[in-house]
DNA sequence: TTCCCCGGTCACCCCATGGTTCCTGATGAT
DNA sequence: ATCATCAGGAACCATGGGGTGACCGGGGAA
């Protein structure tokens, strides 16, 4: 039974890791951390982000439930997006991974550097 | 000075996600959980890793000081891999994340639904 | 003697991720 | 009469992450 459980992490684990792993979607959900942001205004937030992966992303999140996009049919157009209640718990859960890569980036870079010096 | 924090964190998050968001990372750290094991037990235990990937993997891990390598000089040879302690720590903040992933698959799953058959 | 086991390394190749550039469409400002 | 704004869409392309298969070395089993 444990071997079946098991199993089933490891497949949660992929599932995670594809849908948040990727290049971009945890700056964009960083960055809706305090509410409404509209479309060009998160594009600037995101340093290197293009538009086409700023959209690919979005599009992502939403599909899934994480982030609502409101149009406003006015011209200039105006799109907003911001955190869906489940996104806002997404959010709060990667926060705690982020605050361990705060925590250990001395430790890891240490490390790094022992390795790198003993084994070439 | 809200952006500048701000902009450290936006490194962050691509720091840490470079670090553990691959394919194969998190899998193996889980698979570390209960204690040593060894390479061709992991490569069992996790499925469809190729030889080649878990070794990339594990050398990374061990490069950062997640994951232990003991070798044993025998014949065959035997090496044994564990997590350390701070590799302990970044199962335990990774597991966060999957739970959540595991709590909220079936929304995921039904907002995903919901999204293809009204634009898809 | 030949095969298998274990823990790898090496060389090669593929395709998915993500980057770049150009395009749209309505309108207000210059 | 242009130009800029805003939110994308479409096509094209490059990189490298990751997969495949071969090979290694030394001892035990058949």
């Amino acid at each position: 039974m444990d071997l079946n459980v098991h199993d089933e992490m490891t497949c949660q684990v992929r599932d995670v890791l594809d849908r948040v792993g990727d290049k971009w979607t945890l700056n964009v959900v960083h960055q809706l951390r305090h509410g409404t942001r509209r479309f060009t205004d998160l594009k600037r937030g995101i340093d290197g982000i293009s538009q086409r992966m700023l959209t690919v992303t979005l599009r992502a999140l939403e599909r899934d439930g994480l982030v609502a996009r409101t149009v406003h049919p006015v011209v200039p157009p105006r799109v907003d997006y911001a955190l869906t209640p489940m996104g806002q718990t997404l959010l709060k859960t990667a926060w705690e991974l982020i605050e361990w890569a705060q925590t250990h980036a001395d430790d890891i870079a240490g490390a790094r550097r022992r390795y790198d010096s003993t084994a070439g």
